[in-house]
DNA sequence: CACGATAGGTGTACGCCGTACACCTGTCAA
DNA sequence: TTGACAGGTGTACGGCGTACACCTATCGTG
């Protein structure tokens, strides 16, 4: 219809087109439904097609962490570490709230892609800047872990599960059946106990981004004492 | 040849025979040989009479982490709440040590299994027995998220990684290539910069238990310290 | 202009997966 | 003796990733 054969082609595949299009798949229909066909149907071509661009579908997902992983802001420059740092893991945690499905892909993957390695580095770098020794650095990457993507790693994560199958958002607080409540008393206590919010279930309905900010916070003053401390390997502290 | 038809039958199935003989199998070839197809002929029978105990696969995972969560050793009792959740954490990582296939299978789940839920509810009893508050207890166990299941949560885990495919030891700790450290020379930099090791790769080589817990006790001794200053949601601190 | 190389899209096919469904068989209560 | 039923079997379907042979349009070179 809109297009005729011989002169007017459809705008050719590109490794590029194709990452964009799966990110856009996986953000709408879920990781589950990227397959190579799903994909190579909403890119109005044969699977076999996207084997001239990517290499399989390992590599197609390496492709996509990078694509969403280049989202993140860069570092505020001339700040002091701890805010620079502290805005930057907010920024990749926004990332992660667009892409529910990259936290468990980036996770699955097996070694870093180079655009991981290059936020890691430039984080790293970040510290070091900020007057840690590179003993501590070590550790303090090894300490905030994925936390430094921006990863909630929460124990029930509802954007994690969405990012399983299809839609992110509606998804109203259940409140947990009283059987359940019973069985687990102390669960039941403090599903209710967060100020901060209108009392609702543990795991939901709490207030994300205030947990995040919450342990982000407790780790950056604790490493931040370490670091005025003068801290090496050698010590332990208490 | 060893049983005969009529009389000597082989052990019946059952569900628990199923979930321990997954188990198995997801410990030594991997969570990606774990099909209903494998699991079947390990233990002598056609795939569909596994639906027979199970439902699907989905419940026989579910089914496996409850297996193996069943292996954390228990609170101890009469004790501080942070040797006793300390040790409990540190029996929780050496259970994922032995099941490298868990934490991915754990994460990627939807819902808490009622092990899981037990595990939990014990925790933040211990903790409220410690003389934290319902509300300080709900942020304490987001704050310590995955963390309290022994998860490393760390950026590049080769355990993680052997719990894709495979076996778990052996991988020698490959120094990272030279056009890699020029790329990132702040990797390349804390790479080889913890002393508690004789220097080698980010995210292998490293003292994995020393890492995990370092992050575990900067935690618990900021908890503690918040516990201490009777610290509440209408705070933040710093 | 002719032409061969080459990049890129196509079609078919294979072996794996989870599992629906109909079937058979041995056991045991009535 | 019988018939219900728990539990193992066989077949089949649709989906997956992807190997491999093929076709075709484009373009640099003679």
């Amino acid at each position: 219809m809109a297009e005729q054969a011989g002169t007017l082609r459809r705008t050719p595949l590109s490794r590029d087109r194709i990452l964009r299009a799966a990110v856009v798949l996986a953000d709408g229909a879920g990781i589950e439904s990227l397959s190579m066909r799903n994909l190579a149907q909403d890119l109005g071509v044969v699977p076999m097609a996207l084997y001239k661009h990517v290499a399989n579908k390992d590599e197609l997902l390496d492709g996509m962490i990078d694509v969403v992983v280049g989202e993140i802001d860069p570092l505020l420059p001339d700040a002091d570490w701890k805010p620079a740092v502290r805005a930057r893991i907010l920024s990749a945690r926004q990332m992660l709230r667009r892409h529910p499905w990259a936290a468990l892909a980036i996770e699955s993957r097996n070694m870093a892609t180079p655009a991981i390695l290059g936020y890691l580095d430039s984080m790293v770098g970040a510290l070091r800047a900020g007057g840690f020794s590179a003993d501590l650095a070590h550790h303090v990457m090894h300490a905030m872990g994925s936390r430094i993507l921006g990863f909630s790693q929460e124990l029930f994560d509802a954007s994690r599960r969405a990012g399983r199958s299809g839609v992110t958002e509606p998804e109203p607080p259940a409140p947990l059946p009283p059987e359940v409540a019973a069985r687990f008393p102390h669960l039941a206590e403090i599903a209710t106990a967060a100020s901060h919010d209108d009392g609702s279930v543990v795991g939901q309905g709490c207030d994300d981004q205030f947990e995040f900010e919450f342990a982000l916070d407790l780790l950056l003053d604790g490493l931040d004492r370490l670091r005025q401390q003068g801290w090496t390997s050698a010590h332990r502290f208490h």
